[in-house]
DNA sequence: CAGAGATTTCCTGATT
DNA sequence: GAATCAGGAAATCTCT
């Protein structure tokens, strides 16, 4: 196996969040739901609509549901408007998943008011960057762990929500169908939405048809790489991953043109706006 | 342990 | 010629 080092220039390899471990490992284990420290401001009052959305996608993967089923166009609000909707604007905006989305904003609001003690985490008060990927590195085995949450109810899915998917073979037992964590095509939205934690490794070319271009590919593999714990990532293998995605229609093919993809129907949580 | 899903790895050939 | 793109095929990993 000889890999070659890496023909990619160091100027690829310095992404400004984090050149060696790029992502501060943050599982937490705040009460109930909030089981991951939140990444971002404590205060979901101070969120962009970027992370509303974040949020709103981690709690979805915290209940095992498919994040589809939750129409983000509801959420199309920074964290202010967010923490000023009132339950039943929950329930009206997410039907089922209300719920369990109230009772998290206002854990989180809660928890951002009274400063647990997050100092007993180990989290650094004040990370330089937060994380771009609220889910990114869980350690196998570390992370949240639905067989023993604390808090987490067994989400059963209503009518009001007829799309809830995620097997429920076991009804009293959440699990998760993403076998490790984030999925690619997920850490590349997530590197996307997030442009200020995104040190010109990818760019939206079109941000409203969903059409993005890699400028530092194999910066962006290593980072691939290293979220895998795969140190031999390259461009060459993650390009053949995103070409799965064709057929999947997470991701629409862009002809004749060098390392430009576009989010196809299946993908979410991208659109700025899904109205 | 088997099976499934999602890559990962490798490869050949075509394009840019 | 190097970097990409296209896919097929098989291997690998993690989860159910």
């Amino acid at each position: 196996m000889s890999i070659t080092p890496m023909t990619t220039s160091d100027s690829q390899l310095t992404p400004t969040w984090g050149p060696n471990n790029s992502y501060p490992e943050v599982p937490l284990v705040m009460s109930g739901y909030t089981t991951y420290l939140w990444p971002h401001d404590s205060q979901p009052q101070c969120w962009s609509k970027y992370q509303v959305w974040e949020w709103l996608q981690q709690v979805m993967d915290m209940h095992q549901i498919d994040a589809s089923n939750i129409p983000f166009q509801n959420f199309d609000m920074d964290g202010h408007q967010l923490c000023s909707l009132s339950y039943q604007d929950f329930i009206r905006a997410a039907g089922s998943m209300g719920a369990t989305l109230f009772h998290s904003i206002t854990e989180l609001k809660w928890n951002g008011q009274c400063r647990v003690d997050i100092g007993q985490l180990e989290l650094k008060p004040e990370l330089d960057f937060p994380c771009p990927f609220p889910d990114v590195s869980y350690p196998p085995g570390e992370i949240f762990n639905p067989a023993t949450h604390p808090l987490a109810p067994a989400v059963s899915p209503t009518p009001s929500s007829p799309d809830i998917k995620r097997s429920y073979s076991r009804p009293h037992q959440v699990k998760r169908h993403n076998p490790r964590g984030t999925h690619l095509w997920e850490f590349i939205r997530d590197i996307l939405l997030n442009p200020e934690r995104n040190p010109g490794l990818i760019k939206w070319e079109d941000r409203t048809e969903g059409v993005f271009r890699f400028l530092k590919s194999e910066a962006v593999a290593q980072l691939w790489g290293k979220k895998k714990n795969n140190s031999s990532m390259t461009y060459e293998k993650l390009s053949r991953a995103m070409r799965y995605y064709y057929k999947r229609e997470i991701l629409e093919r862009v002809d004749g043109r060098r390392l430009v993809y576009k989010f196809g129907r299946n993908a979410r949580g991208w659109r700025e706006s899904e109205k």
